[in-house]
DNA sequence: AATTATTTTTAGACAAAACTAAAAATTATA
DNA sequence: TATAATTTTTAGTTTTGTCTAAAAATAATT
């Protein structure tokens, strides 16, 4: 399997659990910034391959051997995501990029020693399941904090944007995973948030509420 | 840079150190398992880049600026090497095909955390020194130890041959790096060695011994 | 339902990196 | 030194993954 057709079925797969149906073929052309022409050829490919069911026009789909194969460059992905930050010391906007290129080194056993040497995680540093070596994942129950009630507490579990902008954003609010953030009060004129985190009352925007999970407590 | 193009630049630099002079365009078809045309189309290609010193039939060097981005990613192969064997387990015959994909990955600060977190290691885990940040290599005295003389002492310090089949064929002799051994005498029929390793007397090739470092103690 | 707009596919081209086969340059040999 | 052998380069293809532009199919609108 080339990078190229890792990262075709990566992102199938992220769109396909998002919005759990067929994608279209813009769809994964927008995400990858890449030309519908080129994603066509791809699909083909792919569906040569026995990993996408493709028909013309209808958009794609996973097949089960497709979805393994997405699910395994996910687990690396993560799992080195965990190493950067745990082992190296990287914060956790920094982390991405490189995890796009190492999710793609080959070697079932690398991967499976750096899972026993990372203690098994199960999320990544942006709250994000990894799938086991079986391909197993476990859904840990969350919602968005913008979906809280007034005097509702919750335990920030993870963020929905993973751009280093978000990120970094939080950083300075003091935001992280395992956070306790108190939901005080929502402006009805733009939905912003009153919340009280680390023993300090702030205001977020909606935007920024849409974007944090939190596990209620 | 292309993962082709730093493969050529490490076969170069490999090669020229090795006899230190200029490498005809053969010697790295064969190194590299590719045709010589392939070569000189790479050459030009990396000349033009000013990485490497090339005319037309005359072979090939790497200039200061191909040398020292050689040295780099041997730097990154052979950290790569140091975390599998230290951090993960892996055996010293394993990792030289997953180091060759992970020397790819590009970023500096990736591979300076790496170094740190490995305590900066000098050599990787089969002898061979590491270029530090700027490229400087430290070269540690040693001799093969089939030129040592009768009841001379050696420490084990590396490995000429790394191939799998030389190193599992270490292991099961008991020698690793850091052995003692001790030269008892050579046969002149065919060169072979009698020498003493962990308290055990032993026969060993002269191609064996001709493959194995010793530093005289 | 017919027309327009959008999406998707096809056709053909290009760059990178490899190859084969033939030509050119170099080296070795008689 | 002429000729043969070897090495290296050139010329022309191939494959992978991309692109543009045009054609075809689908979806939206009047």
């Amino acid at each position: 399997m080339t990078f190229s057709e890792e990262n075709y079925l990566k992102t199938i797969y992220h769109l396909t659990t998002a919005s759990d149906s067929e994608v279209s073929t813009n769809a994964i052309a927008e995400k990858m910034e890449t030309k519908a022409s080129s994603v066509t050829d791809m699909l083909k490919k792919l569906a040569d391959k026995g990993l996408v069911n493709y028909k013309k026009y209808q958009g794609v789909s996973l097949t089960e051997e497709g979805k393994l194969a997405a699910k395994m460059i996910v687990r690396k992905h993560r799992l080195w995501e965990v190493f950067l930050v745990e082992k190296l010391g990287f914060s956790w906007d920094e982390v991405h990029d490189i995890a796009e290129q190492l999710e793609h080194i080959k070697s079932e056993k690398l991967i499976n020693k750096l899972d026993d040497f990372l203690d098994n995680p199960t999320e990544d540093p942006h709250g994000d399941p990894i799938p086991d070596r079986e391909g197993r994942i476990v859904k840990i129950e969350k919602q968005l904090l913008s979906e809280l009630s007034e005097n509702q507490f919750g335990i920030c579990v993870g963020v929905k944007d993973t751009s280093s902008e978000f990120l970094k954003y939080l950083d300075k609010q003091e935001i992280a995973l395992g956070s306790k953030i108190e939901f005080l009060s929502k402006e009805s004129f733009d939905l912003s948030l009153r919340i009280k985190v680390n023993g300090k009352e702030l205001t977020i925007s909606n935007k920024i509420a849409s974007n944090l999970f939190v596990k209620l407590v």
